[in-house]
DNA sequence: CTGAAAGCGCTAACAT
DNA sequence: ATGTTAGCGCTTTCAG
């Protein structure tokens, strides 16, 4: 394994001039730095990260916090987080921040400390105080990805908006029973999507004057089995059956269509469904939804924070960037059969 | 920030015995590595990685490469890795290897190259003979998942014993016309999964004596729209419908089972229907399926590489090690209704 | 534009 | 059991 010193000797200058040439610092003439970048190349000299970092106190990392891997949303964010983090030369450290307390500790006390990232990008956190205090101890450039978070520039669209959107698509429609099948107001595991999207939700209807019925929302988890469990239960009772259902993710309205597909019911005829992510799935259940694109947040994300690191002083432009969220109108939702 | 020399004169110790007492290498009395502990730890004291790796050569971390995240097999193997690196102290650095080529070329000779891991794990590994040796070159262990692949340890299931396994399931129930439903031989991003779960169903048709008719297979997207539509295609024409399919993923028999259940057919009545992975969704469908546990296959991969890294000399016992695949029967299975 | 030299913060002999 | 010392491989003043 050649060193700097190698490269010098066998490009007749010195490692200085080699350090300057290959990283693009400082003066050097342009035959000097070909002389240098064909002895580099022909020794297969790469430089040492521990060594430069030790010198200039930069490590080209960013390290990610995310609290789920395998679902849609969350994976499509690392996909844009890394495809943007290579594409300027930075190294991405994943930290899978999971409920478990002692787990968490160690990242936040241990991994994250060790000098090893230049920034963090935090995905959809549920942190505690401490845990905020800590993370902005860093002192180094902060992104969140989800919701406003005091102290940390966060990006992410509106839930309230989203939910609210969806719900007054199903309401122009002419749907007057909407139910709304959430996430649980308990498990969060972000910055209070659940409570947001309801949030959202209620507002439609009230602006509609409609009167919420406490058995209107129903909590579930977040996935398709989750949707079709939720799914089953409701549409079990004719009796007390919706005409459209707003869910808070397209997983869990692609459940409720299978449930309600089971039960004999046919999309949008006796019920309309509406979701919120436009998951891949979502165009073949003809899935009403409204988009957001998690893979752009996590470029955005990326933007953010090396870009205060390269440009010392700046500053994302606000606390928090709402991002665009659109309806696409699919065949799950239409009008209702009867309108009560 | 406070280094190690900080700590030292709190403790009132040397700089070496501090980094004993820290690092628990070498003899340090337990008094005085509580007093340095404490020491550090009022003083928030964290050692810079830079500097340790510098003159350890050591950097904790280890490289993960991976054609795809948003797939719940990969999704989990990143789960698996990530929680077993965590737990020995081990960061992760993740590098999503598309099939660009200019993307392949910076992470195999700039990023891997930097001295920034200690050990790679390759994950279904479409990889050119060159890049093979780079990663050979490295002299760093290496660990692959999916398959056996020259000079590189790698661990798996027998995807032709499992498809053989899925195949003979569907003998054994009684059925004759059985269609394989695949992914394209042309588009394999890995170790060949493809080819071989195409070869285990073909083994297992010609034990059985049943004839192989070209038009039994049926190359399409991984995922569940592809079954979809494979499903639809195959399902359209009633003349030519099988009594059973194998898929080569549960998310294609998912989608071949929601293509079957829209053009009427029942499941496993009219159409039995098996896959590989044992997938979350499933259970929810009733999916009959082969099981791999990607998680387990991750954590395994990390305890070989660490192993090599901590145990000097040690190597994994066997070139590939073949993980077990067992078969989990669910509704979706069944005798053919007539017995052609 | 290039070279010489002084560290970056830590660990690993080697002493003691 | 602890201290002293010599680097690890690079970058960055500072001269020239």
């Amino acid at each position: 394994m050649s060193g700097i010193e190698d490269v010098a000797s066998l490009a007749g200058v010195s490692k200085a001039t080699v350090s300057r040439a290959l990283s693009g610092r400082g003066y050097v003439s342009s035959e000097t730095r070909t002389r240098v970048t064909e002895a580099a190349q022909s020794l297969g000299y790469v430089v040492s990260s521990s060594a430069s970092s030790l010198v200039t106190g930069r490590t080209s990392n960013v390290g990610v916090i995310i609290p789920v891997i395998n679902q849609w949303f969350f994976g499509s964010i690392i996909e844009g987080v890394e495809r943007a983090l290579l594409d300027r030369g930075y190294d991405l450290m994943l930290y899978n921040l999971t409920k478990s307390h002692a787990e968490r500790t160690r990242v936040f006390e241990y991994f994250l400390v060790r000098k090893r990232v230049d920034a963090v990008i935090a995905v959809t956190l549920e942190i505690t105080p401490e845990e905020a205090e800590q993370l902005l101890a860093l002192g180094k450039p902060i992104a969140g990805i989800g919701g406003p978070l005091a102290g940390i520039p966060t990006l992410g669209i509106d839930d309230v908006e989203a939910a609210r959107l969806a719900t007054e698509h199903l309401l122009l429609l002419g749907h007057r029973d909407i139910m709304h099948v959430g996430g649980d107001l308990d498990e969060q595991m972000d910055f209070h999507v659940h409570t947001k999207r309801l949030k959202g939700y209620l507002q439609a209807l009230e602006a509609a004057g409609i009167r919420y019925d406490e058995k209107s929302f129903v909590p579930t988890h977040f996935d398709i089995p989750g949707g079709y469990r939720a799914g089953k239960q409701i549409l079990g009772d004719p009796r007390r059956r919706p005409t459209a259902i707003f869910a808070a993710a397209d997983e869990v309205a692609i459940g409720i269509i299978l449930a309600a597909r089971e039960l004999g019911l046919s999309v949008p005829e006796d019920l309309s469904v509406i979701g919120i992510d436009n998951h891949p799935l979502a165009e073949m259940f003809g899935l009403t939804s409204i988009e957001q694109r998690p893979d752009e947040q996590g470029e955005l994300a990326v933007d953010w924070v090396i870009r205060q690191l390269e440009e010392p002083g700046w500053m994302p432009p606000t606390e928090h960037a709402y991002l665009p969220a659109t309806l696409i109108i699919r065949s799950s939702t239409g009008r209702p059969r009867r309108t009560s």
